[in-house]
DNA sequence: GACTTATACGTTGATATCAATGTAATTGAT
DNA sequence: ATCAATTACATTGATATCAACGTATAAGTC
């Protein structure tokens, strides 16, 4: 095995893994919005998990993990920070006790109001960064789809 | 403040924002080929990681930061599990005694050749999932771009 | 009603991510 | 040659991420 890993090969994932460009693109938008959003003592993952949990009923925590696609484990550990913050409460439901929802606190709400004009302001400077922006946006729920 | 944040605008938020939306397929894609990549012990990351380091010359520490779009710690952290397997080491640039460059051993390439097979697979497998791969590719690219 | 199966979470351990801070080496200005 | 500014990286501390395992509750079967 002379030549295990061609150098060509490498350069074809380089330029076309859909995974490596989704990350990349993923931690730069992360990275911007978290530092728009730092004014409010929030990440760009806490908005969107915050602004997950603004309904007329507090989701259960699976609802949630099921809306940002990710782990149900993943959505208690990220709960942890906003809930000593003061920002959600945790609560079993009543007519199903192995379920917990989580619920905006007041100060929550009035974090998530602040932080709106914020994300509005960056996410407009972001929509004129890009040529497209729905058709990214619909690439990027096919992906979601697929899960 | 009785009406601090409009669900009205959550759901505005929860249907627009491209860094919600571009999180939520990172991790879709992140899962998928993390279970195609399993059977060779490697993640997502680290194939991108590796596939990054296979060039003539090992890159810096930074050069492979700026590949990824990650911060440059990040790379220090993420070499370490694979120098620990023995797939990568790390030597200082004889001319720049600041630097840091990471170069693949040879059971790094053989992991690698393992790998790429599989990824080509399931990145076909992605690609008939998709309507237009390359366009979400450009949409990526551009925001990578933006940083 | 008792037992089995399925569902909803939590915890743990490993890796991933970044900002902030600190250290060492290089570069540039004088 | 000296000193200041810059560059490249490591470490630390906080959060993010998932799989695997375990626990409690509910639903279905008999």
């Amino acid at each position: 095995m002379s030549n295990p890993m061609p150098y060509q090969a490498t350069l074809h994932v380089r330029d076309h893994c859909l995974c490596l460009h989704a990350q990349r693109a993923a931690r730069v938008l992360a990275r911007r919005f978290d530092v728009a959003l730092a004014s409010v003592g929030l990440t760009s993952g806490q908005f969107s998990l915050l602004n997950g949990l603004n309904r007329p009923e507090p989701p259960t925590l699976g609802a949630v993990a099921q809306l940002l696609a990710m782990d149900r484990s993943t959505v208690t550990a990220n709960l942890k920070p906003l809930e000593r913050k003061g920002l959600v409460e945790t609560t079993t439901d009543a007519r199903d006790r192995r379920s917990r929802r989580a619920a905006l606190t007041d100060a929550g709400r009035a974090i998530l109001a602040e932080a709106l004009p914020i994300w509005t302001q960056e996410h407009a400077r972001l929509d004129a960064d890009l040529s497209d922006a729905s058709a990214l946006r619909s690439g990027l729920n096919e992906v979601t789809a697929t899960a």
